[in-house]
DNA sequence: ATTTATGCAAAGTTTTTGCAGGTTG
DNA sequence: CAACCTGCAAAAACTTTGCATAAAT
């Protein structure tokens, strides 16, 4: 189990973000910078649920006329990543994708193989059944990720009867 | 210039290739290559649970002089793969590993994010909950995988003191 | 004979890194 | 101020692709 330990310091948020978030950094001798506040803003301005790519990240960056590099981009979803902050998802597709980490309403993936698609389902039981088997080999348990790879519906039909390769979208 | 010999590859034979992995190549119109079967036959020699990157299995192939390129290994892993005779696996580590897809004892990986050390731990009752779930949606199920990601014993107190070492092997 | 697969090397993607100069605590 | 972080661009790591030839059905 983590050490939660709820320090009460009056870390005045500079956005107003919880201040976990900057225990998190502070715990491992990172410090806060505006890059990575910025970054974890856009993140929590998506809906729940929607994942970015480091790519898309940089481009929503862009948008704002936010001085964050690509570099930074990348270095900043992976040490997030691996403070617990985001939640670093693959897809198969050649590239990841990030997502804000949150305890509440924790949700899975089923993705299509074809067209790429995603959708989420929600499933308490998975979180439970991470935590109890990360226990049992003594792992922190940073993450926990349940995903179905297969064919959508959709894409299902379209290759119905079909002896094509297959596509690359 | 390059005055290939012939693709004189052992050819299966003496694996005991199941008639099924024939069916599944042929059903989509593939071919049965002798490149495909030596890369099935060294799947199959590995130990229950082995995972090879792409390159592995390139070193394993030039090992063997069998004349099979980086680029087919590639395409006959993406191909195998897609046809759900093997299980593309990813770590988080930059790039997938590949497994073969076995119907008796499922299995599910617990990777640390400092060391990439994983672990492999059985639980049918994930393999059923993601058919059931790939199910719901209506989708046909290639593989369902599990993947707790953390951080292990001996990393967790590597890091206690101090170092924040990520490094990459 | 026709269609699919391979090898090669070049190109494509995605991610990482060396350094000099800024920033944070 | 010392340690940490960033931007930039070059480089690394990984994967895909075009094309001529070879092989499978």
């Amino acid at each position: 189990m983590p050490g939660k330990s709820k320090q009460k310091d009056k870390i005045a948020g500079k956005t107003g973000a919880q201040p976990s978030v900057y225990d998190s950094l502070r715990k491992k001798g990172h410090r806060i910078t505006a890059q990575r506040e910025t970054i974890l803003a856009i993140f929590r301005e998506q809906e729940h649920g929607t994942h970015l790519s480091a790519e898309e990240l940089y481009g929503i960056l862009l948008q704002r006329s936010s001085n964050v590099s690509l570099a930074t981009t990348y270095r900043t979803l992976k040490l997030l990543s691996q403070l617990g902050l985001l939640r670093e998802l693959d897809f198969a597709e050649g590239h990841k994708h990030y997502e804000l980490k949150q305890d509440k309403l924790p949700h899975q993936h089923i993705i299509c193989l074809a067209c790429n698609q995603t959708l989420e389902f929600e499933d308490h039981f998975l979180e439970e059944a991470g935590q109890k088997i990360g226990a049992r080999y003594n792992f922190e348990v940073i993450d926990a990720q349940f995903k179905i790879f297969g064919m959508c519906p959709n894409c299902r039909s379209a290759q119905k009867g079909k002896r094509t390769g297959m596509t690359r979208p």
